[in-house]
DNA sequence: ATGCTGTGTGGGATCGATGCCACAACGACT
DNA sequence: AGTCGTTGTGGCATCGATCCCACACAGCAT
C-alpha cells in the first residue's frame, strides 16, 4: 500500500538540522541545544524545534556527529561463526546489553579466518567503534586494537593475557569437575575429543582433563587424546577411529559442542548403545542435548550472559580508562542427564 | 606481553591523513588520492604517502569519509532472535555476503518487540545505511525506512507488498507438501500448531495446511489448529492440551522449529511414541531434528541463503534504485525421516 | 615567441552537527 | 545612572576526508 499524499517534504532530501532551524525560526546552534538537551533554550522554543524536526522527519546524522564529537556510540562485536549456537547466543547477549546502555552494534563474523578478522578490525577502527567485544583467533587482532587506542574485551578465549580485560569462564575447573563426574561412575579409559590447543579454552579444558586422571591415579594414555578438526564431520571421523577399536575407551568427554555432536553421530553410525556401551559428556551445553534419548550430559556455559558481562565490562573500561585491566570468570555447571552411568564391566 | 618500546607516533593521538601528507611531503589532496586511486599521482609519490600512512598506522575515518560522501558501505542488518538458529543463520549469511562485497553490518537484535524495533530503524538512519535487510515485525518499519529514502529487503515474511524488494521461501506451497505427506500416509486428523497469523509466513503455512486438506476431501476441523506462544513453552503447553484427549489427533503439522520442539518435548512427557503414536512434521529444519530418534520430517529452509539473497537484492536495488520491486522465492525442500508413518489403525 | 596538450600537485570549499564564546535584553541592586 | 547577574540566542570555527578547480611545468607543434 502505498502512503496517502507524498508530503512535498518528505519525499525531498533527508532533512539537516539548519532545515529544522530555519522552520523553527532559529539558529543552527539553538536547535542543536533543543534537539540534543546541552545548553539553555527557553521551553517555547524547544517545542518549537522539537515540533519542525518531527514535521521534517528529521533524524541526527551520527556521522557528523560524531566526527564533530569525536566520539561514537557504538561497539564493535567479533565472533568466529554466528551458525554455532555458542557464537550465536554471545552475540545476542552482547547486542541486547549494549542497545540496553545506548549503544548500536557492529558485528562481524570473521569465519574463524585470521585474514578476516584483521580486515573486520581495521572495519572497526575507520567506523571509530568506542570499543570492540570480540572472540579472536589471533593474538595480533587485540594487538592491533589496543595500539590505535580502541578498548578491548576478549571474551570465551584469551591471547592478550593481562593487556586487556576478558571474559572467560573456568574451563580447567570445569574440564576437572566433568572428567570427575565420569571417574566417579568408575570409568578408567575416557577419551578426550579436542580440536585445538592453541587458545587458552582448548588448553585449559585439557590441563583439567588432565587433572582430574592425575588426581585419581590414572596414568596418562596420549592414545586417549583424539585431536580433531574443528566442524562435525571431523568430530565424527576422529570419533570412529577411537570408537572402532577393540580396546575402545568407555567415556568421552568432547570438548565443545560440535566434537559432542560428532562423537554422537559416530556412536550411532557404530551401533554403540549410550550410556550403556559409551558414556559422553560434553563441553557447552546446547538445545539438542536435551532433546535426545537419552540426554547427553554436560557443562552447561551461560553464553548469553557472557556476552552481557563483555559489554559491560568494556562500558565500564571507557567509563575508566585508566583502571587495571579486569578478568571476569563466569561460572559453569555441570547438568547431569542420562549420557552417563557407570561402565558396562563394573556395571555387569 | 606489552609491546617492546612504546613507539612515539603511535601512542599519540590517532593519525589524520593530515599528517600522513606531511610525513610525505605532499598535500592533503595529493595524499587522499594516493590512498584511494582516486586521480593522478606519480608513482613514486603514491609509495612515499603509502609508506608514510602504514608508518602512522592510519586508517581513514569512515565518519568524515560518510560525511563528505553522504553515503556509507555499511548495511542494517535486522532480526528478531538471534539466539534462534534460524534468525542467526540469516544474519551470518547476510553478514558473510555483505563483508564479502565490501560493506560492513550493523546488526540489531529487536527481540520480535515493535518498539525496539523502530528504535532499531531509527539509529540505522542515524548511522545513515546505504540499506537495510530485515525480518520487520510491523508495517510501519518499513514505511519509516522507506520515507527516508532507505532501501529495504524484507526477509522470510513480507508486511509490505510490493513497496519494497523481498526474499521469502514458498511457505504455502511447503506447508501444502508437508501436510500432503501426511495425507499420503493415512493421517486424516492432523493438528497444526502455529503462533501466529498476523505475519505472511503463519498465515501461508496455514493456508498450505488447508489447501492439502481441501485437496483429499477431508472437512475443516476448528479445533486441529492450535494457536500458541512464540516460546518452547507456550508450545508445549498447546501440544499437551490437544495431545492429551482421547480423541488426539494421529499427526502433528508443527509450523516452526521452536513448535516442533514444544510438540517433542510434550510428546515424551505423555509418553506418545513417535511415530508409533504419533507422527511429526515440522517446518525449518534444524540440527536436532537430525539428531534424535527417529528423526524429525521437516521442511527445510536455507536460512544463510536467504540472507546471501537479501544483500544481493539490497545491492541490486543500490545500483538501480529505479527498477521494479522484485520478490526472490527460494525453494524449500521437505527431508523425510523417521518421524512420519502411517497412522497406527491403518499400520495394524 | 605563442599556443597547446598531458601530467601532476595544491588550495580551499564542502559535508552536518556541535559547542565555545560573545552578546543582547532585561530586571534588580547599589 | 551605572553595574551586575540572569536568561536566552546566534556567529563561527571545528572535526577529517574528499574532490573540483586552478595552476605549474614539460614537451612539442605552429
Amino acid at each position: 500500500m502505498r502512503s496517502a499524499a507524498p508530503d512535498p517534504v518528505t519525499v525531498s532530501r533527508r532533512a539537516t538540522i539548519k532545515e529544522v532551524a530555519e522552520l523553527a525560526g532559529v539558529s543552527r546552534s539553538t536547535a542543536s541545544r533543543a534537539l540534543t538537551g546541552n545548553g539553555y533554550v527557553a521551553e517555547p522554543v524547544r517545542l518549537r524545534v522539537r515540533q519542525a524536526a518531527s514535521e521534517l522527519g528529521y533524524v541526527v546524522d551520527a556521522m557528523a556527529r560524531s566526527l564533530k564529537q569525536q566520539s561514537t556510540r557504538s561497539i564493535g562485536v567479533l565472533v568466529s561463526d554466528l551458525r554455532n549456537e555458542f557464537y550465536a547466543n554471545l552475540a545476542a547477549g552482547a547486542s541486547r546489553q549494549a542497545t540496553r546502555l545506548g549503544y548500536t552494534v557492529m558485528l562481524i563474523d570473521d569465519q574463524g579466518i585470521p585474514e578476516d578478522e584483521m580486515a573486520a578490525v581495521e572495519a572497526f577502527v575507520a567506523m571509530r567503534v568506542a570499543g570492540v567485544v570480540a572472540t579472536t583467533v589471533t593474538a595480533e587482532t587485540t594487538r592491533f586494537l589496543l595500539r590505535q587506542r580502541i578498548p578491548v574485551v576478549e571474551v570465551d578465549r584469551r591471547f592478550s593475557d593481562g593487556d586487556c580485560d576478558a571474559v572467560v569462564i573456568d574451563n580447567r575447573g570445569s574440564a576437572r569437575a566433568a572428567t570427575r563426574h565420569l571417574l566417579e561412575l568408575g570409568h578408567r579409559r575416557i577419551a578426550l575429543l579436542i580440536d585445538e590447543d592453541d587458545w587458552t579454552t582448548g588448553r585449559e579444558r585439557r590441563e583439567g582433563y588432565a587433572d582430574a586422571l592425575e588426581a585419581a591415579g590414572i596414568p596418562h594414555d596420549e592414545e586417549l587424546v583424539v585431536p580433531t578438526g574443528w566442524d562435525v564431520d571431523a568430530a565424527r571421523h576422529g570419533a570412529r577411529a577411537i570408537l572402532r577399536g577393540a580396546d575402545r575407551p568407555t567415556a568421552v568427554f568432547a570438548a565443545n559442542n560440535v566434537l559432542a555432536e560428532g562423537t554422537w553421530r559416530a556412536a550411532a553410525e557404530l551401533g554403540l548403545r549410550i550410556p550403556d556401551d559409551l558414556s559422553l559428556v560434553a563441553f557447552d551445553d546446547v538445545p539438542w542435548m536435551s532433546m535426545v534419548t537419552p540426554g547427553v550430559t554436560a557443562v552447561a556455559q551461560d553464553a548469553g550472559a557472557m556476552g552481557r558481562a563483555a559489554v559491560q565490562s568494556l562500558l565500564d573500561r571507557l567509563a575508566d580508562p585508566g583502571a587495571g585491566t579486569r578478568t571476569v570468570v563466569l561460572s559453569a555447571a555441570l547438568r547431569q542427564r542420562g549420557s552417563t552411568a557407570p561402565p558396562a564391566d563394573t556395571a555387569a
